[in-house]
DNA sequence: ATCAGATGTTAACTTCAAGCAACATTAAAG
DNA sequence: CTTTAATGTTGCTTGAAGTTAACATCTGAT
């Protein structure tokens, strides 16, 4: 017989030290835009890291596109420069054509289905 | 005379801790559209966390809309799920209206402008 | 109703990110 | 050019994120 463990990742986090080429392209580019919002507003790095409430480090690595940043740094920049709404796109479930497509092909299946609420639109 | 220092936040960082509401919420809600675009997909948060390249935990903390995860955990989970394409109009340079405006009303003045190459569109 | 799989929860341990400081570099303003 | 401010860089310290593990709970299927 044989024991079922939870197989998991080593801990030098991959995804932080190592990310795939297309997200951390994506990175990169949201780091520009914010920073080309900060500079438009003639706000300082530590201007904005005031507003949002870190050190200007941290705002740094948010316009470098650092991967392991939490992800309140970039969220809190974006609500700081009044651009919070463009993420609430992200993801919309309304715009996923390829999930609604999946949704549309099947009787519900396996992959357990809300516990409390979900799937709300 | 006197010394002038940088003063930062104290360690304990407030933003990844106690968010402003209007952030929390938008968290809130970018994981749970995550959540929805996997469950469509009928993956299970530890197969989402394999192609991510994270514990399942990180996974459950991305859908929970966790501020304090690196935002790699949460770009990557847009990635493995096919939704990268949504990070790009986030902040983006040439939607950016109030920006824009900003621009046009001013000569250029202080917060230092590029120092390789910044405001590319 | 029973069973198996998915998810939530807790705790301990390891590693790393954020705060901090001091200095170098760059750019804008006079 | 000189001055002043903004940003990049490095090293140190500490708190927290992530991994792991074990167990509880819920969901859907048989």
């Amino acid at each position: 017989m044989c024991v079922l463990v939870e197989l998991q990742m080593p801990n030098p986090t991959t995804i932080a030290t190592a990310p795939p080429a297309a997200v951390e392209a994506a990175l990169e580019r949201l780091g520009r835009n914010i920073r080309t919002a900060r500079l438009r507003r003639l706000l300082t790095q530590a201007q904005l890291a005031e507003r949002v409430g870190v050190s200007r480090f941290v705002v740094a690595g948010v316009e470098q596109g650092k991967p392991s940043t939490g992800i309140a740094a970039y969220v809190g920049a974006l609500w700081a420069l009044g651009l919070l709404e463009d993420l609430l796109a992200v993801a919309d479930p309304s715009e996923d054509a390829q999930g609604m497509a999946l949704e549309r092909a099947r009787a519900p299946k396996r992959a357990r289905r809300a516990q409390t609420l979900d799937d709300d639109f």
